[in-house]
DNA sequence: ATGCCGGGCGAAGCCCGA
């Protein structure tokens, strides 16, 4: 059983890679952020030519998440809990059927954040927050829990080439690592981070500044698991290569591999 | 350098991302 997560950065200007991806890496599970669509104007159709069912929370123009699965996706759930007033298309979350038993699988788009003092970064705070919260309560359910996407928090120093860019970024800032870190602590294991040591691997490099020519990236794409869910765990892998192709999305995919 | 690149929107130039 493959999961992945992939920031597409626009789905419609993407859909040939991804594709192309697809059908390279062969996941049974993938979690979309940013494809900058509606609902009705995603391409299911060329999707589900491949094999995959589709769901997607989507938005006009900005921010918008989707799971791709192989398998029937049951208990469709939309949006984060906790604030009605939030109109912003992050989250996603679905069940999915393993051999024997259910994985529930939680496509996030955390939001970045920047400028710090400003009210996109108390937005952020408080969404992670909310994540927290609704995370504990699906623990509650002891079972096999994967919540992939792109979280927008570099965890550690370790997991950036330049850490001291970033010391005052939404992305890299004490109370944004306090509360990854508190939501780790509930409950989770960080898939990448269990499996390699030291610096990286970066999931995302910017297009500005010869970032990737430079490989100055950073790892802010990440796949938590429950402890159901990670004693299935049998590898992870960052399909960097997908990064050096033409028109390729600043983010690459992160997968893990779970047996059944 | 509150930029560099790139997508979306909508039809030029701004908003947004990280």
């Amino acid at each position: 059983m493959l999961i992945a997560t992939f920031n597409i950065n626009g789905v419609k200007a993407r859909l040939e890679s991804l594709v192309s991806w697809l059908k390279d890496a062969n996941p049974d599970v993938c979690c979309l952020q940013e494809i900058k669509s509606q609902d009705e104007a995603f391409p299911k159709q060329p999707l589900e030519d491949i094999g995959y069912n589709v769901v997607t929370h989507g938005q006009k123009g900005f921010n918008g998440v989707a799971i791709l699965s192989k398998r029937p996706l049951e208990e469709v759930k939309r949006g984060l809990p906790g604030d009605d007033a939030d109109v912003q298309s992050r989250y996603l979350e679905a069940v999915i059927p393993l051999k024997k038993g259910v994985v529930r699988v939680a496509a996030i788009y955390l939001p970045n954040g920047n400028p710090p003092e400003t009210e996109k970064y108390t937005y952020k705070l408080a969404w992670m927050d909310r994540l927290c919260l609704h995370a504990r309560g699906l623990l509650e359910l002891e079972e096999p829990l994967v919540i992939a996407g792109d979280y927008n928090v570099i965890p550690t120093p370790d997991d950036a080439k330049r850490p001291e860019a970033w010391v005052n970024d939404a992305l890299f800032l004490p109370r944004t690592r306090e509360r990854f870190r508190t939501l780790v602590h509930t409950g989770f294991i960080d898939a990448v981070r269990l499996t390699h040591c030291g610096k990286g691997p970066f999931t995302f490099w910017d297009y500005q500044a010869g970032a990737w020519r430079r490989d100055d990236g950073i790892r802010i794409d990440h796949i938590l698991l429950s402890s159901q869910a990670a004693d299935l765990l049998v590898a992870t892998r960052v399909d960097k290569y997908v990064r050096g192709q033409d028109k390729a999305s600043d983010h690459v995919p992160v997968l893990v591999e779970l047996r059944e």
